[in-house]
Formats: structure tokens, sequence, C-alpha cells
DNA sequence: TTGAATAGTGAACCTCGATTCAGTAAAATG
DNA sequence: CATTTTACTGAATCGAGGTTCACTATTCAA
């Protein structure tokens, strides 16, 4: 029957692990191939039949919309995570940020950028701005601009840092990063290791020449 | 016979202004519906019917490429043109560059994000790195880095200036600027005008800010 | 003026891929 | 074990929209 210590039963657990594998499959393979791949390839990923996928998700359009939700709660989890050591020293924690923002982006990135176009491109097709999915992106937003917020405002008020607008910083910060990526991630192909940590050096430099008193 | 000025029939110049009506007709309706649109729409929007589109364009990937390829040679010619006056007063220059940047995306932005995606999206299926328009494109984009670095190397040698590392100085120009324009965008509809003069006055700001000694 | 040649038209064709559903397997129940 | 309930499967269905092409209209050349 039911599990005392959760209220779900083992099948219950068993189809939530099916949703996250479905989950998984699919962001690789929206990565990979791009939004119009077929429901049969991202089956086949996950090794599941055609059939089963929309047991879970009642439509391609549902299961790519999910996709984008559970990333964007993952970004603000793992800030949420780190936010009380980058207060400690926020000039310091410059480097953290770098740091989780390329990580978050080198697993996440490419499926944001597909989302990105689509939430801006065909107006009202698709994430129309009343469908609950694009209010809970919405709001998962301002939670993350809210955190770093004050992390910029923590910033802004280091002994090493000119006395910035945090809201400047903080788009400065993000467009400096981005644009980085973008250029990186054309120049070499979709590379991992390495590459990324000088990446993520040089943003740093970059970064702190912007920055520094 | 042949016109002796051009070398065209009057014939050729109908065809290619037809061209031209098919091209702006394309753009617009590729923004305001997205890439997922059917050719139908265009030939509406451009009063024409769906087979005359095909006697001008071999497929509907082959008109939005040509779409593309067009906004980019556009984007090049105007900086171009506004070299001399940029280099003459670097300082007073950055506010021109941001409006030159901010028209230009309110012209083609949404197009271009649209493609954008595409060009990172589906691996191989859509611009393939060796598809000649998307060689084109890469040329492009290099010419244009070429001219705003020229403008970069002479704004960080201005006397109000820090003197930065161009590179540095353009990655944080196109970044702070993109951002921004994506937030602005996404907070307000589509809107035009003083909004818009308003978001110009305010990058400029932020990059004088982070610029200035 | 008349017979090519060229340009324009849009209904019909054809492919592709999301979704469905009838059938099968597995698990829970008694 | 028999029965019911739930999960899984993948071939068949169905609609959408890119492309074609037989036909009409227009322009050109003689």
């Amino acid at each position: 029957m039911a599990d005392t210590d959760t209220g779900l039963t083992r099948r219950d657990r068993e189809r939530e692990q099916h949703r996250i594998d479905i989950l998984d499959a699919a962001e690789l393979v929206f990565v990979r191939d791009g939004i119009a791949t077929k429901i049969e390839t991202i089956a086949k990923e996950a090794e599941y039949s055609v059939g089963s996928l929309y047991n879970f998700f009642p439509s391609k359009d549902d299961l790519f919309k999910s996709v984008l939700l559970r990333i964007s709660q993952l970004r603000i989890a793992s800030v949420e995570q780190a936010l009380p050591e980058l207060l400690a020293d926020p000039w310091k924690g410059l480097r953290t940020v770098c740091h989780f923002w390329l990580d978050h982006h080198l697993r996440h990135g490419a499926f944001l950028h597909v989302a990105h176009s689509l939430r801006l491109g065909p107006r009202g097709s698709f994430l129309a701005p009343d469908d609950p999915v694009e209010k809970q992106l919405r709001a998962n937003g301002e939670t993350y601009r809210a955190l770093l917020t004050r992390y910029f405002t923590a910033l802004a008020a280091a002994p090493e840092a000119r006395p910035i607008d945090p809201a400047i910083l903080f788009t400065a910060f993000e467009g400096y990063i981005r644009t980085s990526l973008f250029a990186f991630s054309r120049a070499h192909g979709g590379a991992d290791k390495g590459d990324i940590s000088a990446l993520e050096e040089n943003v740093h430099q970059a970064l702190c020449i912007l920055f520094r008193k």
C-alpha cells in the first residue's frame, strides 16, 4: 500500500524515475538535434516506446516545456545553495559566480538557446503570455534575479570594487559572459574540459578589469 | 534591348524589385509568425502567388537564408558608412554606436533571434558549416567585427576612457546592449518610439560608467 | 498581328511526423 | 491461480504544409 515515509507507493516512485529518465533523454535530444526532432528519436534515446511517452506527457510541446521548467528550477537551486558563500566574500565570489554560470550553460545552454528564441519568436503560438508554464518561468526568472541582485549589491560594496549600481553590474556580468560563451561555442564545436576553464579564466579576468577600482 | 546604363533590361529591373518585395514580406512574416510560418502566408503578404515565390527562390529554406544574408549585409554597410565619424571622436561616438546597434535590432532583431537559434540548433540540418550561406555569414561576421574593433581600439585610446583591451570593450559593449534589449523586449511587448530612446539613454549611461576613467 | 517565350497562378500531390488506439504484457488483488 | 487493473507497444491514422505542374496571362520579337 502506501509507503508511510513518503505517502508514495513503489509504483509511484518508479513512475517518477521514468519521468526523470524521459526528461533527461528529451533534453539531450533537443540539444543535439534541435526542437524539430521527432518524438520517436526521444523515445529511442529514453529506451521507451513512443506510446509510453504519451503516458507521461500529453504532447511534445508539453514535454519541451517540462524540460525548460526543470532547468530553470535547477538554476535557482544551485544559486540559492551557493549564496551564503558568495556574500561572505563577494570579490572572491566573482570567480564562483562565473564558474556556476558557465557550468550551468555548459549543461543546458544549447537547450536554453533554442527555448529562448521560441519564447520571443512565434507570437502567441508557443508559450503565450498567459501560459502557466510561461508564468512559472517568469516567476523563476524573478527569483533568480533577486538572488543575484543580493550578490551584486554586496559586490558593489566590496572594498576592491568600483561602487557601481548593482543593476549595471548584473547586466554587464550576464552580457559579458553570455557573449563570450556564444563566441566560444561558435569557434569550437562543443568542446569541454580545459578549453572551458580557459574561458572561465578569461571571463573572470575581464570582469575584474571592468569592475575593479 | 539592353539598357546601356546598367546592362539590364526593364524586365530584369522589375524582377529585381520583385525579389526585394518578396524578401521584405518574408522578413516581416518570419518575424511576426516565426520560422514555422507557411509559404502561403509569405506569398499573401507579398501579394504574389505561392508558385511565383518558387520562381524566385527554390525553397523556403533558401528564402530564409536570403533574408538572413541581406540583413548581415545591411549591418556592415551601415557601420562602414558611420565609421569615419566614429573614429573622429570615439567617446562621443559611443552614443552613435548604441543608437545604430539598437536601431538595427529594432528592425531585424526578432528575425536574428530566430535565425540565431537555428544556426546553433539542429546540427547539420540547417546551415551546415560548409553551406555557402553559412560561410558568407561568417565572413560578414568577421568584417563586422573588424570594423568595430577599429572603433573600440580608438575608444580605448580616448582621453576620457579607461585604457582597456579593445576586445574586452567590444565584448562588454555587445553583451551589455544585448542583455538590456532582451530584458526590455520581454517587459514590453514590442514597443517602439520613446521607450526605445529611453533604453538607448540607459545603455549609453551604463557604458559610460563602465568605460570612463 | 501573331506565334513564341516568359511570368504568374493555385489546386492537387506527397512527405513527414505528432498523436491515437487496439492489442499485449506485467503487476496487483482476491 | 484467475481476474482485474495498469503499463507498455508500435503500426496505422490524420493533418499540415512544402513543392509541383498543367494551365492562363502577359510580354516580346518579327
